[in-house]
DNA sequence: GTGGTCTAGACCACC
DNA sequence: GTGGTCTAGACCACT
């Protein structure tokens, strides 16, 4: 399930992060849901706790989970919070990157494809 | 045209890499075009040319430029080599951006909208 | 009435400081007036008894409350008590954050507008 | 300048955030102008330069500075961002502790004299 | 020399 | 038990 690359250039807290983010966005963690604790997710991919605390930081900083102490972590309703800038910034790096793809030979039909996929995977998950 | 952000966290060198892969994608810079030298874009940006040169390697090693020595840089034909590799792995970065932004607010129409406007802007390229 | 937030990161005995020093400041809760039961008000916000007892003792520590053994705990009448380094260290505070306010965009006049909306609000509890 | 108080409840590093924060806001620090470097500020406050790191980092993410690898940390110019959820946050913080402050006794004249202060002292920074 | 990452290990507050 | 703070010390990328 966590599958780190030590030797990356992406730092291994980041890398929690986005292995995280992912599970929320699919919904496999949904809302409200505890997050692994820190010392037990620390010890299962064996990395220094503090580690995995920044990891959980960021996430919490970025607005995808929240602490309580003495509780735990656990994943952000994102209903509650305001993501405009968010939503903004995001769809500048999505022009870029589809920009890139088409110049790399995606076709239109595949990229059209593609978020057909997306959205029929998202449409799933509201089951 | 080069407009640096010193500020960012993004080093100098790859702002310089999106800046000219940005006008490769868009066609401003057409296959087998000479880029400027290292040289001329250091003066012309007041920067290191070390770190004009760092960018250079990076595109080259992105597939997007070719050097010979004593010549200079240039355009890399992308149709002639192989993207199947960063295609895959753009696929991947695109879907998971899809996936997020959905997940934060964006609707399938709007998703749509933005493919259609990407793919229109290119085909005005190839007039 | 209580609605606590059991995901805020403010400890909950916080919390329930900080909703009865609004009901006080508010005048719904009167000087001499009893609290409710440590017990009474742990059963009816669902809330361990030792939770709701630190927050008394964090209510007295301030001056907003006092207990009698046997009896129970009561509002605090403040005109009675020495406010001027509470009040000191208040103003420190407002100023900051006034300061802060104007720093991140408040206008002058909103900032009047809110001092005469609080204001107003306070002179209805007098009557 | 940095006289930290090594007891207080408030961490070390959200002690330097304040008196950071505090710099920027009455324009003792000047947009752009560069911070001191983590561990200058670690030596001559007698702190681990992780702690100055992680109030640095606070400081980023509250948008108040941006920091540079092999560059430095700067303060942030706020013109350049949006601020208007943290504006409302400090408006409902500012409207509470208002109210606090007129509970325990401040009248009304004195707090309009206090906005008055701060008003003016933030008129003279833009001459 | 700059900020950033990571580890190992200690201690604290909250529940 | 939970997350959070802090230290000491090593190593890396960028300029």
């Amino acid at each position: 399930m966590f599958q780190l690359d030590l030797r990356s250039r992406l730092p291994i807290y980041m890398q929690i992060v986005e292995k995280l983010k992912e599970l929320i966005i699919n919904n496999v963690l949904k809302p409200d849901e505890q997050l692994p604790s820190v010392r037990a997710l620390a010890q299962q991919i064996a990395i220094n706790p503090n580690t995995i605390q920044k990891a959980y930081r960021e996430l919490e900083s970025q607005g995808y989970a929240y602490s309580i102490v003495g509780r735990g972590s656990f994943v952000y309703d994102i209903q509650h919070g305001e993501t405009n800038e968010k939503l903004e910034k995001i769809k500048v790096s999505l022009e870029k990157m589809m920009s890139e793809a088409l110049y790399i030979g995606l076709t239109n039909e595949e990229l059209l494809q593609m978020v057909e996929n997306v959205s029929a995977k998202r449409e799933d998950y509201h089951d």
